[in-house]
DNA sequence: GACATTTAGTATGGCGCCATATTATATTGT
DNA sequence: ACAATATAATATGGCGCCATACTAAATGTC
């Protein structure tokens, strides 16, 4: 069984101690399901900031680093914005810092002066090429032995848990 | 299929167009298993906030009314934090927010100046029974429908990636 | 052509989290 | 008894995210 986070031991014992009834077991089995979700996908986010982070670089950059890749043009900052799933706002704080870093720039467009083209430098390119690989190799590496239909009986269940939920619903 | 958030949904597409063989078609499976993972997670996180936002709290504050349920002497910051698996520089800044709102207030400890002794007021008390019991009830309903035999394979699923993480191999 | 509306980007302020530094108080060792 | 160390809480500054408000520029309308 897997060892849960302390926040959500603790919520389980609490809650256990105050209703040590019986059905209350089959709520508390739940909890731990929910809990044990929430705790792989936060194993997974710090590892993930981990090795991010050995490059300077953040979850939020790293996906404007792979969203600017091979797109000579470039994009505009609102692209980015909806790509991402973020608000303008957000975009402007990351790409100040990746500016900041030396891995992109923000050109003005001739067409509408109110744009900007947000385009990687060389460095940008090359971080971009060397990571998005190996990144994907990384977070796939975290279900190597995962068989093809443990693959599909998890995705099921994964998605009938997310049909529960407010963005699942809709 | 679930659907998965735009920045995932992005880099599945470029990795599948750039890798178009044989080998990647699985690796991309792997990709959008964990992608869905971090999806549900990120779902049940969005509706939790937006249930607590209702009563003016975050997950943080929540997790820290619960601790202090039922412990009429308080507890001092330091043990909140090791309890909430955050740090103590956390706390203090959730205590000013829970305290500026009236649902607790910090008390000098008699025996070591240095301590205080953190109390939930009426209202802090109020809050965290009503809303312990509610939370929880909610959580499980989105396990409601899983039959004891899929939480079981749920859950061995979960652990089973989790312990491919630094948090999981330790 | 003047004015309202929409769009683009940013600024500001808030939250929750962290790491690091600081200050006050206890404790320990000799 | 006093110096060194440890502990408690907070302060500071950073990050990523959001909501809201603002400015500049483009576009639509009469």
């Amino acid at each position: 069984m897997m060892k849960l986070e302390q926040k959500y031991a603790a919520l389980l014992g609490d809650v256990g101690r105050r209703a040590p009834d019986a059905g209350a077991a089959d709520t508390l089995a739940r909890l731990r399901l929910c809990f044990e979700v929430l705790g792989l996908a936060s194993a997974i986010d710090g590892d993930c900031a981990t090795r991010l982070g050995r490059h300077g670089l953040s979850e939020g950059k790293f996906v404007l680093l792979f969203l600017l890749r091979d797109v000579p043009p470039g994009l505009p900052p609102h692209e980015l914005a909806e790509r991402a799933g973020v608000t303008r706002g957000t975009i402007t704080g990351l790409l100040d810092g990746l500016e900041r870093d030396g891995f992109l720039a923000r050109h003005a467009d001739t067409a509408d002066r109110r744009k900007l083209l947000v385009r990687l430098s060389a460095k940008g390119e090359a971080m971009a090429a060397s990571l998005v690989d190996e990144h994907a190799q990384w977070i796939s590496s975290l279900f190597a032995d995962f068989t093809a239909a443990e693959m599909q009986v998890f995705s099921r269940l994964l998605e009938k848990a997310w049909r529960r939920t407010d963005r699942g619903a809709a």
